[in-house]
DNA sequence: CGCCGAGTTGAACTGAATCAAGAAACGTGG
DNA sequence: CCACGTTTCTTGATTCAGTTCAACTCGGCG
């Protein structure tokens, strides 16, 4: 398998969303670095699986990640990718210290730095700007949700298709498609077809 | 109509989810007292309409909001319900300025109160507890969210509308059939034969 | 009284799921 | 580097959950 690589690290995520040097947030990461640790992990590993307690959110700092549920007839449906530069948490079982429900799973050899549950309100009172980085990382997880649900509601397998590939065509590109097909909520023999179609209406447009 | 009488205020609100004592919350509203205001509406009235701009969150000390979009085809599809004690935030149209593309109405005669997009920011800097508040008020949403998700994605509808009512049977009473449809994602004529078919299996069963 | 929105019911239709089979791509060990 | 098994993708035939369209009922309300 061809490797990819991106690797933004989590001192250039924080450099780059709240616009302190790198200095500040050196010093203010070695103030916690008992809060925050970095492991690798294989692809097909599982970073979280159902029954155990989640105490970590997930940065990725290099590979891809998926978040997926399993429901009652033993379908896989994907929650979330996540590549380079991403988070997974899974709040259910870290807020409230439920076994979790979900599974973490590594898609490609990432590398991950595990935040403590307390990372982000302890980094949160040295620095002004990281509450508002949190915040704005939570709005704007929500926007993505919220935007999401509309599609679901509202949009035909090939609409959902057509803007996945539009908006993550990295992700399109690295994971197989049924995967793709599980995080649309449709069948991977249906998007087989979609995407024949869209083959068909691009070659007489043509 | 009859009229429901909840009412939770915003310092009852606050009171409650911050462990603040009634004197320091009202002290702290004080301080910002030009950062909110209150209004009624009436049943049918639009607090945001698309091509508008988000200038306020919304919290419901009285009454009942939804918050809905309308596709292409025309169909409504409704993201929320906000009854008492909730909040309704346009958060693509506040946080980036851009015109709104849902519509927020009153289903009921309500009281709102309108938060300033910077009322969180500033009160969390008066307290700390506050900050903590917004942050579970936005993990809250985010498990609301991504449980509603995984529900599209893997349950059928009368899964999902038997799920809505033990979960929600307030709201169930105090709106129409229709707008329940509408926020489960399915025909207002499949919600009928689906509440059909479990009246008869609950018939069956006895 | 007559209108109108909400809900129900039936019949036909349809987008997508399912089932089944085969083809292509992939990775792993010899 | 090839051979073999496994996974992924495709294609066809069939089925099904839910939609659509249309007609009808019911209960309020001016």
């Amino acid at each position: 398998m061809q490797t990819i690589n991106l690797e933004i690290t989590l001192e250039d995520f924080l450099r780059d969303r709240t616009k302190l040097d790198q200095s500040t947030i050196t010093n203010a990461l070695t103030s916690i670095k008992d809060k925050y640790k970095e492991i690798t992990v294989k692809k097909g590993d599982f970073l979280l699986q159902p029954g155990e307690v989640c105490h970590h959110s997930f940065y990725v700092q290099k590979g891809l990640l998926r978040y997926y549920s399993v429901d009652s007839k033993g379908k896989e449906h994907i929650l979330n990718f996540a590549p380079e530069g991403w988070f997974v948490t899974d709040r259910d079982s870290m807020y409230y210290g439920q076994p979790t429900i979900y599974f973490t799973e590594a898609l490609e050899d990432s590398t991950i730095i595990l935040l403590d549950k307390d990372f982000f309100t302890i980094f949160s009172s040295t620095c002004q700007s990281f509450i508002e980085l949190n915040e704005r990382l939570l709005q704007n997880h929500i926007r993505h949700l919220q935007k999401r649900i509309t599609q679901l509601l509202s949009a035909t397998a090939e609409e959902r298709y057509v803007d996945f590939v539009r908006i993550y065509p990295n992700i399109m590109a690295r994971v197989p498609q049924w995967m793709v097909a599980s995080y649309l909520g449709i069948a991977p023999e249906s998007l087989s077809r979609v995407r024949k179609d869209l083959a068909n209406k691009w070659k007489k447009s043509n």
